[in-house]
DNA sequence: AGAATAGTGTCTTTTAGACAGTATAGG
DNA sequence: CCTATACTGTCTAAAAGACACTATTCT
């Protein structure tokens, strides 16, 4: 009774410490990457998400989400992007805060920790991306981007979302084999197929596979699974992954033209050995792929479809 | 800038605070609250919310949000909890977590500061209730319930956040008219004219309206604006306070009882000058009201209509 | 030609909305 | 009686879903 009363008083001046951890999600893992060796029964097209194992206490040799504590100076936004960076090479096609986490209970005998959960998309226009490291673990190889629990980035000005993802995109060095080989820790795992997860992190990941199968959500952000242009097929397919169910390819084709967000390129495939297939691309989405950054990082589809 | 590089390094040993602030939404304010006393135009149903004046810097004699930091041994939920009772004298209806703020331009100067935004409901069961405090400033009536932002409560054991409610609920004590008079500093505003607000509380406001008006939010929690059994013409008021525009009541009838969430009470109003209403509970709530609590505060009904 | 997928037409069912009409209390 | 609101019936338009049918490319 002291004693537990003694160690609470302990806890009790240490502020709780901010985390950010993040739901990455893909059709598939990127190539150079470890996956998850048990075999999968179905040959349904599956959501794969990309974990981290714990080395050091707690949770030691646990898998868990990427992430991390959030520097004195970095946007809760940054740490998702750079943590994610760490374990996947590339930046996310898109991302979005999902809910924060801050039981007293999750982390019982150690410091206080508030987790701000974020949900991720990597399309096939980010992973077909040559993997990359940041500058700094560049220069550092001999930790790699497995150091991720306590590095925090030098003081950066303050830009937009939009400026920092392009700056990481396009400032980011070539990963050496070596680099990636020593990922050892990160692997990407099916989402139907997780294994024990640290924290509360299984809560975490169910709570966004809850969010993107949300009807509203993922009619917005499916296309982010593909590239720049796609056919109505694929982005069915997309459908069809996150929802688990077949789709009426007439029926889907009418109410996805219908959102008048998708513009026909003019070009069609080729090579498919049966009748080609008009390539769209979506609205108002040339190039930069878009990342919520702030407080309202609702689109506007979103608001609309309220 | 040597100097700001100065403070920075300073800023940079002290470790994010974490603080939860409430966007509380009521019909109609409590009977005993301070009221924005400015004019409203139109006498249209509206939306009130409940501020907290500053009493410090930043932003002091700036109107915010009710909130405070998390005490160490708070679950985040208790904290929204707690300061909104000291705000209004009562324990809401209805509680989920709307988003978190953390940009690091929001307090520039001082201790970074990372926010977790709650909405919640206030609805005629809850304010018909005699305003309460809690037992720690009903001892110290010099402070009243506007100290709150440094005012950590005593340890709990873990609970759930049910039996936490019920607890504040019957513990609580009465409240002194002195005490209700010393809340100078809260009063309630319609949310359409709303004061210069500290922070970025316009943009939490802003979010947490939008949230409430998305149709499968309010859908099923407007019920809660109301008391245990309701009139149909009553539940339609509260969308249309919610929506800002009429209803069909007979489209509307065949709606709301189409989603069987509805049930028939047997009794009737009476006394109305013309034909009684059949008086409706909601389905599976018969007393106790409901608050999100942990990280799936999500109710089976939201899950179904995804 | 045949295989395979792209794309269109059309029918049925469901849902949302407008609005006339009936029912029943109190004055 | 009249008034006011509760409640029902019904028509129309829009949307969702099932599914037959045509179109076009490659082998």
């Amino acid at each position: 009774m002291e004693f537990s009363r003694a160690s609470a008083n302990e806890r009790r001046f240490l502020p709780p410490a901010v985390a950010v951890s993040s739901v990455a999600f893909a059709l598939s893992p990127p190539a150079e990457a470890r996956k998850d060796s048990r075999e999968l029964v179905d040959t349904a097209v599956t959501l794969w998400i990309p974990l981290v194992r714990r080395t050091r206490p707690p949770f030691e040799g646990i898998w868990a989400l990427p992430g991390g504590p959030i520097p004195w100076d970095e946007a809760l936004v940054d740490t998702a992007l750079r943590t994610l960076h760490a374990a996947v090479h590339r930046a996310p096609g898109y991302l979005e805060q999902l809910y924060s986490f801050g039981s007293i209970e999750r982390s019982a005998q150690a410091q206080r920790l508030v987790t701000i959960a974020y949900w991720a998309l990597y399309g096939e226009r980010e992973l077909a991306q040559v993997p990359s490291l940041p500058e700094r673990a560049a220069a550092n190889p001999g930790h790699g981007s497995t150091r991720r629990w306590d590095d925090p980035e030098p003081p950066q000005p303050p830009q937009t979302s939009a400026e920092r993802l392009q700056q990481r995109t396009t400032q980011a060095t070539l990963a050496s084999v070596d680099s990636l080989d020593a990922d050892r820790n990160v692997a990407w795992f099916s989402a139907d197929r997780l294994p024990e997860l640290a924290f509360d992190h299984a809560d975490i990941v169910a709570t966004a596979l809850w969010r993107l199968r949300s009807k509203t959500e993922y009619s917005a952000v499916a296309h982010r699974f593909l590239g720049p242009t796609f056919t109505l097929a694929q982005l069915r397919v997309v459908h069809e992954a996150i929802l688990g169910e077949p789709v009426d390819p007439a029926n889907f084709r009418r109410q996805a033209l219908a959102q008048g967000n998708l513009i026909d390129t003019g070009d069609t495939t080729t090579g498919t050995g049966h009748r080609p297939a008009r390539l769209y691309r979506f609205r108002s989405d040339p190039e930069a792929p878009e990342v919520g950054a702030g407080p309202l990082a609702f689109t506007s589809e979103q608001r609309k479809s309220a």
